[in-house]
DNA sequence: TTGGTAGTCTTACGTTGTAAGGTAACCATA
DNA sequence: TATGGTTACCTTACAACGTAAGACTACCAA
């Protein structure tokens, strides 16, 4: 792996990749520093330029997965021509469901983090525009989004939940833009907001839940007949 | 933390809890040996001698709360007078759901971890007798398990797959004797065999999927009119 | 008394994440 | 051309981790 010709310089996309293929190859376990460090023909420290320590490398790691989904989802979103909402919703969990099956490790990765990837606003976004398009109230469309979440991703976090970090670095513009290129999930969460009226509104995880279940089992109910 | 009286015998059960204590004080991070040790006022080789490892400890884990989860449910199963099946199922569902929150870490290391938990045949088998009893038919309750699983627990694993490590050292008598004790899986193994006729049955996780995923559309569409 | 087993501890080693700071190259400005 | 600062990478060092190897004590059967 070591190289002795002048290297390709090293970046946060390099370091990330070869955390990833370190991670599809051994698992999560195998995701160190320093193995990072020999992928790339550099030392543990000089990562540490790119990456703050393990815990973001970590978050990194499904930054990348997850846009690796999107990517994918882009692609044969492309593709399709006219569909129907379930159709594209279908099409694109089969998709993500690809994806995340090529990275075993993922699972639990997300499953252990805490705060909910930003990325993964750029997929509820598009999804909650398929959403509404075919009809559904915003309201619906949320928890249409905690039911497929949990589904493809095994995470039914509370979306606008601010997590248990204070203020994180987000400039106040670069929330404001990443809000305006996302009419959808503002026009939802406005929703939501006016329906809780408790201030900071963090969506009723619990109710989700139910409904959720709740959507199980009337399938099944009606699957059994 | 540290006593100087005659202190209480180790067990693994003590050590599983104290581990438990530390999680959910701390998150899984917090979940060292020394600081099990320190928490038991022991050294931390002594762990050794109740549980083989760390890998083993978090499996340890993972198994204290489903029994968690098994002994809640069976106290308000106790509790329930006469249920449909789909209200009883429910009521699992949320009271599972508690435990879980109680635990934040369990997700995590629950989905990090690739073998099936031994304990979760006990939670499945009184499921699919509860739905066998509803009227559903072993294929339905197999789709039914996956829903439900991948919904509460956050893992959709394959059933009947014997996972990567080849023979563990379950004595033959043992399984015969679990088996005996949970006819409902052993029929609906038996019909998965038949179907697939590929000898060892491991179940076909992709249409699992597949069917909770037009579950959940099918529910949402109609919750949509 | 002898010997063995169960339970706990001591010591030690390799691996991990990372703090602190050094080094070399580049680059604008005086 | 000298100077000072930024960028990118490395060296050294350390504390905390999991755990192998084995010593110690207490007890109990023969």
């Amino acid at each position: 792996m070591a190289d002795r010709s002048p290297r390709e310089p090293l970046s946060r996309e390099r370091v990330l990749a070869a955390a990833v293929a370190l991670a599809d190859a051994g698992g999560v376990e195998a995701v160190t520093m320093r193995g990072i460090a020999d992928e790339l023909g550099c030392e543990a420290m000089s990562l540490y330029y790119y990456v703050k320590g393990k815990a973001e490398l970590l978050a990194g790691l499904v930054e990348v997965i997850l846009d690796e989904i999107i990517a994918a989802t882009d692609a044969d979103d492309a593709a399709a021509g006219d569909e129907e909402w379930d159709e594209a919703v279908r099409r694109r969990c089969l998709t993500a469901r690809v994806v995340m099956l090529r990275h075993p490790w993922a699972r639990g990765v997300i499953a252990a983090h805490d705060t909910i990837p930003p990325n993964s606003f750029l997929i509820y976004e598009k999804l909650v525009g398929t959403l509404v398009g075919g009809g559904f109230s915003y309201d619906l469309a949320h928890r249409a989004i905690h039911a497929l979440g949990s589904m493809v991703l095994g995470f039914a976090q509370e979306l606008f939940d601010p997590g248990p970090g204070g203020e994180d670095e987000v400039s106040a513009e670069a929330m404001e833009q990443m809000a305006a290129s996302m009419p959808h999930l503002m026009a939802m969460a406005e929703m939501a907001f006016h329906e809780s009226g408790d201030g900071l509104s963090t969506c009723d995880t619990q109710a989700e839940f139910e409904f959720t279940l709740s959507l199980v089992l009337d399938g099944l109910g009606r699957a059994r007949a």
